[in-house]
DNA sequence: ACTCGCGGGACCGCCCGTTCAT
DNA sequence: ATGAACGGGCGGTCCCGCGAGT
């Protein structure tokens, strides 16, 4: 019959819609913010019903932190590697990154997630930090790349202009949120446009002069 | 009584002992991690008793955000207010910041609450974006007096690199706590080395040229 | 289709297996401490599909008190009833009984189920009374059958002899469960011989005198 | 001031209220069936208030468990040791014992607890083994004494007979509260008598032949 | 003026027995 | 025989008032 090959099960289609909602919930409150009654509410169920796709809360929590992570891969790592290597994909990344915070306008879990767990040990954080750790061997790579393509001048160190990137995500993620969208995207484009070129990349998105 | 006059009464030293106790959990828990039981009995003293110094849960939030406040402008601000203006003052300001994320091991609780209250509108929102408009502003305000003293290039953007240099201290306080202190030390005094030279400050720490 | 008539059905032989697993269970925990989840997990099967096989919880639990009988039953009356008549079918009966507690080291369900529904009415309840009432009727008629023989002292009173073996069984039973399993068989064992011998029956288990 | 020594507070009293009603509840429901929600509604309070004065649940079956000792202590252990040592003292256990089980004619609670724990380890077993250890010692002892005294033979076991009256007290309560409460204090008084005569003591309570 | 004892009410994560469509 | 869902209840914790004590 195939209905079973074309039917994983509607649990797994009402799963996912939990996940997301939770998802949706998470960026705004955190994870830690995150309720089964609320967000049984939310999805129109009961508390066991959705209680019983997760088996506990800190299963749900770490499905959420897979979902986001497995969104922001696919918005921003899976197209930037798309790219040429390079600087193009670098730049491909930060662009991604960026758009990534744009449309996530209410708040980015991960981001969330980094800054409730970094004192509480556990599964969370456990696995938060292995998420930022990928991310952050991701970024280097792409940057190593631009430098040997000789793209990037040949003394840069990789891991200290990631370090940077992500200082600048950062802080365009809470001056965002805090205070003005656009002067944030505006500080944090300025930024990263510094940062480059200190590092030897052609001035902005501009072709290379003549 | 003349105690009233003579003293601020007892009760104003329990609750500077009450907050002192409950700005230290903000730190590790975050200010939505304060709990009201857990703080009393911290400070052996009755729910209630601790209660009553504050009237609410969300009043004592404040207060522990005046707290921190006050703490961080007392241990960063004014002591860079005694320097020269220019960039002495500017360097003193980051090196300030930078002591205070490293005493602070177990966490900043401003960081913490600008994260947690950046979706969550109410009035403790309002006090953590004002606190950091108003460090914002006092860090521009540095930086402008080093432009004009001549330290600074003339074309710097005092307010884009008060952006930047909140990106590398958010940015840092993440990730001293979530990977390795020494190496997030490291990136942020690099990054600042390089934010500065490239605004034309004399090269790191060093005297200004004769 | 022939298979209805040839075999139970493959159901009937499941539901031996859950019930044999449950009574298990009600050993330890109790009749009220047996639940649908732990049982379903126990023998492998999805909660509903246990559940289909008795429509309540309480028909399950009737029908593992119907099981305890059954083996009760089995373990004790059924050999019992293979002796001559008299003295030799009650001390059967006793001998049997021990055997009985001795072998469910984890608690015998029938007792406690005793303690747990005497003040619960209902169906449970009244199972239990019925099964009890059964049993010390048998044990009655044997002691009376012992009397008739000669074998016990004509003035004995079978009713009162059958409680004080009952007692002397619950007894044992609590003790060694408590305490200590050695002393409590040694106590009961003894608690017996008195019984029979006040009773004017020939000396402990040795053959009676030519 | 006076007003500490008069009340303890009146916070003790309604624990105490709680724990009577409790009490109750756990002799007809086993301590096991005791649930905060309904001993709350019974007492006409809410579950918090009641929760407080207990910790948790567990504490709160102890304290059931304890409360049960001291009433059970007060009313039969604490009269007899009024009496005179011998087999005064012990008749008087009996009768109180009995008396107890006649009054509490909706179930023991320690009998319960002996039943429902004896599988189940934790701080609640433990407790009832004390319990029970400790009153069957007591009975020991007192039969000891009568034997002292003359008034039981001198062979006679002290410990075999302290479990022989423990189960006839044992089979008193089944009996009385799943048959009939007449039949079974018949039964369990005449088994009393016989135990006593068959240690040497004088034929039930009246006065010894001339 | 300050502190506490005591209680309430809402909600939390979790688990239970049960139903229904498949 | 299953997997999904439900409703209700569990023990437990939270923030918060009221009344009284010193």
């Amino acid at each position: 019959m195939p209905t079973v090959a074309l039917s994983p099960g509607k649990g797994a289609a009402t799963r996912e819609a939990i996940l997301e909602r939770a998802y949706a919930l998470a960026c705004v409150h955190g994870l830690e913010g995150l309720t089964i009654g609320t967000l049984a509410e939310q999805v129109g169920m009961s508390k066991s019903g959705v209680f019983a796709h997760f088996g506990s809360r800190e299963d749900l929590q770490l499905a959420v932190l897979d979902l986001a992570a497995e969104l922001f891969g696919g918005h921003v790592l899976i197209p930037a590697l798309r790219m040429q290597r390079g600087l193009t994909r670098l730049r491909a990344i930060i662009a991604g990154w960026f758009d990534w915070l744009r449309q996530n306008a209410d708040g980015c879990a991960i981001i969330g997630a980094a800054i409730e767990y970094d004192g509480k040990p556990g599964r969370l954080r456990d696995r938060v930090v292995a998420l930022l750790a990928r991310w952050r061997s991701d970024t280097t790579r792409a940057i190593a790349m631009a430098i040997e393509s000789g793209e990037l001048d040949a003394e840069t160190d990789a891991e200290q202009m990631s370090f940077e990137i992500f200082a600048i995500a950062l802080a365009l993620h809470q001056e965002a949120r805090l205070f003005s969208r656009e002067q944030a995207f505006r500080h944090a484009e300025r930024a990263i446009e510094r940062l480059l070129a200190s590092a030897g990349a052609g001035s902005a998105r501009s072709a290379p002069p003549p």
